[in-house]
Formats: structure tokens, C-alpha cells, sequence
DNA sequence: GTGTAAATGAGAAAAGTTTTCATTTATATT
DNA sequence: AATATAAATGAAAACTTTTCTCATTTACAC
């Protein structure tokens, strides 16, 4: 029942929400761009502008509901946040994102920080590769 | 003398690179963005397009002169290749910059990479927070 | 059911970067 | 030194991703 998500951060219960909400928790991609959503629900008939996409990913991220990653070329991916942090591998070949968790590397950037003298607020990592499957198909 | 460093790789010695090339040696900034390349051309008088500024700057870092930084909100930063990797702090009240090496960090990417399959092609580490001038100005 | 504030859609705008194409320039060859 | 030519440049247009504007529609408190 996501109508009770919405109005849980204050957000008014609107046939965009729920319908980008469903393909966020549906896909079988864990994260997408505004455009994957857009195409995803042009696909089940939902004619919802591109505009609103955005918005609405823009705003469930300041809910929390979302988080967003900013890749390289200046585009983001969005995925359903799920309390915990993690980073990503980016197969360069297939764009496929995987996920990983690493207490060492976040333990030595809190490190890095402090040494600095930075007060840090967050940070972003990337992986880039090719991924098993990528290798394995030539 | 820039001339050489220039035909070494195979660029033609014009005004346009050299200048480029004497802002990136000669700023007191390590990391300029075109627009800041193009503005302090701009100050030296030199009449040199933004448009050209970029197109030295990318056959620069594909010649391996300059190494590019593809910052979170989509606009790049260049910085003078010196041959070391390093990584970045970046304070979001002020802009600046920081470098820092972390053997154990780089070591960890790797284990990761491997762990998930991923033949590793490079990364993208960034921490955000407030550097210490930004902390001691209120 | 009504009123009103909020949300939406379509298109314009913004920001950063790349491309196009006519003109200029560097350099290899005479 | 003059010439030929492939490459580089400048200016403007195009592009990409995202945000904004504003007229219209919708959700929901009353
Ligand atoms: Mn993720
Ligand atoms: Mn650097
Ligand atoms: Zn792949
Ligand atoms: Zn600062």
C-alpha cells in the first residue's frame, strides 16, 4: 500500500507518484535514470511527461525514499533507498551497476577527512570494469 | 620548453595549446574547469575560444598531459597529469580542492573488483565536506 | 460538492559541452 | 622562401540532461 508511503513524508497522493513508484519497485533494474523510468511507464501506458519524472524523483529523494547516484558524464541513476549506504561497480561495457559495501574504505575516508581537517558530509565512489558476464561473452 | 612536450604527442605547436598549457602550469589553482581556463586566457589577453579551450583540454588528457575530473553536478575540472594517482576532498561551502593518496583504500578497490568478477579499469573517489578555512570562517 | 493549494504537462530555458563549417594556420615539400 | 595541404580555430548552432514557467488540472480539507 504506497499511498501510505507518500503521505508518510507529506507528500499528496497523485497518479505520477504511485505510478513511478511502482516502476522503481517493480523493474527488474535496481537503479534507473529518469529516462528508464519515463520509457517504463510509456511502456504500461502511462503518459506521464518527462518533467514530472524528474520531480518526482527529485522529491522522493528529499523524502528518502530515493537516493540518487551522479555518474561521470553528468546523468543520474535513482534507486529505492533502503537505509543502508553502499557504492558501485559500473561495468563500462553493459552499464550494469553492482553493489558493494566496504567498512574498511569508509573507515579510511572518515580517516582521510579528519587528517584533512575536512568535516565530511558524504562522499561518492565508483568502481569502473568490465563485469564477469561482459568478460565471459568475448 | 612546451613545444616539444606538445610534438611528443603528436599535437601541432599553436598559440592556442601553448597558452592553455602555460595557465595550466602557471594558475595558482591546480584544478580549473574550461571556463576557468578560458577566463584567465581571457586575462592575459589571449582571444582563444571557449570551444577551442575544451578541445585542447580533451586531446591534452587523451595525450595524457591532463587528467580530467568529472565533478558530482555534470562540469568537469583539469588538472596538469604528473603521472600519481591521487584522489579528491572537495569542500561544498568554498569549491576548493584537496588531493590524498590511501594505499590501503586503493588496495581494498582491488579486492573488491576481483571479489565481484570485475576486471577494474579505474575509479572515482570523491569526499565532500567543509574544509578547515570554511570551518574557522564561522 | 466546493474552494484552494498543490501537482501536472508542454514547452522553454539553463548549463555544460560538443559539433559544424567556413576560415586560418602549421608544417612538410618544393 | 613560397606553396600545398592537412589540421586547427572561432563563432554559432546543436546537443544532453535537468530545471523552470505558466496555464490547466487535481487532490483533499472543509
Ligand atoms: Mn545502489
Ligand atoms: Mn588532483
Ligand atoms: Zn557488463
Ligand atoms: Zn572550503
Amino acid at each position: 500500500m504506497e499511498s501510505q508511503d507518500l503521505r508518510k513524508v507529506g507528500l499528496k497522493v497523485t497518479l505520477p507518484r504511485l505510478k513511478v513508484l511502482e516502476i522503481l519497485e517493480t523493474s527488474d533494474q535496481r537503479h534507473m535514470s529518469a529516462e528508464d523510468v519515463y520509457k517504463a511507464l510509456l511502456e504500461m501506458e502511462e503518459e506521464i511527461g518527462l518533467a514530472t519524472v524528474y520531480r518526482v524523483l527529485t522529491q522522493f529523494e528529499g523524502a528518502g525514499l530515493v537516493s540518487r547516484l551522479s555518474i561521470d558524464g553528468g546523468h543520474a541513476v535513482f534507486e529505492l533507498e533502503d537505509g543502508t549506504h553502499h557504492d558501485h561497480l559500473l561495468c563500462v561495457r553493459c552499464n550494469g551497476i553492482e553493489e558493494f559495501v566496504d567498512e574498511v574504505i569508509e573507515q579510511r575516508q572518515r580517516a582521510i577527512a579528519k587528517q584533512k581537517g575536512f568535516e565530511m558530509t558524504e562522499h561518492s565512489l565508483y568502481i569502473y570494469g568490465i563485469c564477469r558476464k561482459c568478460q565471459e561473452s568475448q
